[in-house]
DNA sequence: TAGATTGTTAATCGATTAACAATC
DNA sequence: TAGATTGTTAATCGATTAACAATC
């Protein structure tokens, strides 16, 4: 298969739902890269990806004709079409409010480092916390005081919330005065947040509840409980 | 309003959608009864749950007719449908595998001591964790080797997976060897389960790279980068 | 050529939305 | 009654799927 240039990208016209998956195919080809593998069927990503082939084909064919009939997809070409797409190498500063177990573990996490993001605050609002250094995959940031948000937001495009759910409003407020204006909450409450600003939310108790209803459905649910 | 008695309660025919969204109303609906606002109009709680007040009516009417015309929902009632048609008053096991950052997060996070959550194990295959007791709400529970996991499984109807993405396959062969047949996954990579497993991951790292393709997007990306 | 696999089409399916009749 | 708000309808929208022509 002889080297190509990747097609002109249209960026608007693709559907949520496909750009949504696009960075696990990208995620498992970079894991086929590493393996040495340099081709894959729609068929063989698919499955490795949890989609069905006829679903990636589909979302693939958004970014252009990548494969090759009768062949398939070359995994270097394929994994530097989406990542060029996605337009995971222009750098993105990060900064993280709370820093708890959880802001603690999202800001050693190794994805923060990889990936084309970097850690550039770490905020808490807890003296005993303020100070620290942590250590954000080769980088060693030290955790500021709330005060200084603005400050330390001002070179960040993206904020995480990992406070306690009563606090989180307040972060996000600060994070949004500060120019901030895409967000990814994990405190488990609902954010309101000005146009213009996009809030994704991860809720660990909502996934819970959703898995624990599932496993109730599955066993029937014979017999009535106590009311 | 008088005390009513919840409808007959359907669980089939209710959308995928509808039942992922029940757990944030819920969760709404669980701050404003702890604030004394005994009546919300659909448009009221609908805003503070990030949804449309008709999409909020529709997924409520699946449950059957909870509100009344002209007034709005009694919270305490609508409360009490919702959780007693998720189920949410039958206690779950949770077992947690990987008591890095993440897990010792997850273990101490408050949604696993309320709603129904219990932790009814804690795994790992570090020595230097092994043996650690960790404060999960009103319990100490130990952190235990790996060959446990079948015993420590035995009691559990939820396993949740926060080893790096090279050791989670792994855990999760295990967790179904053991019987676990519903997993939250928080490792970065797709588990293949046999059939009749149902798996939902959380991954930090895909929706970080969501966010970030909306910001490039949202600056309109003006110009060509350097090839 | 024969076999394989993509890219695309058209049909199906499910979810969202706007509007309004029902009714408190 | 008049005003308010639900529950439901019908239309719209978007996503998924199966099948297959294109083509390597």
């Amino acid at each position: 298969m002889s080297l190509r240039i990747a097609p002109a990208r249209a960026r608007d016209g693709v559907p949520t739902a496909t750009v949504e998956r696009l960075p696990s195919y990208l995620h498992v080809l970079e894991r086929l890269r590493a393996s040495g593998i340099s081709t894959v069927s729609s068929a063989d990503l698919a499955e490795r990806s949890g989609v069905t082939s006829a679903k990636l084909r589909k979302d693939l064919s958004h970014l252009g004709s990548l494969g090759t009939r009768g062949v398939g997809y070359d995994v270097d070409f394929l994994y530097r079409s989406i990542a060029d797409w996605l337009g995971v190498h222009e750098p993105m500063g990060v900064v993280i409010v709370g820093l708890g177990n959880l802001g603690s573990a999202l800001a050693t996490y190794r994805g923060f480092a990889g990936g084309g993001f970097r850690i550039v605050g770490l905020v808490d609002s807890d003296p005993a916390v303020i100070g620290r250094q942590v250590s954000c995959g080769d980088a060693l940031v030290t955790v500021r005081p709330v005060a200084d948000l603005p400050a330390v937001a001002a070179t960040a495009q993206i904020g995480v919330i990992a406070t306690p759910g009563a606090a989180a409003q307040d972060a996000c407020d600060r994070l949004v005065a500060a120019g901030v204006e895409h967000i990814l909450n994990f405190a488990p409450c609902f954010l309101s947040v000005p146009p213009g600003v996009e809030v994704r939310a991860i809720d660990v108790g909502v996934e819970l509840q959703i898995l624990a209803f599932r496993r109730r459905q599955a066993v029937h649910h014979t017999g009535a409980v106590s009311a």
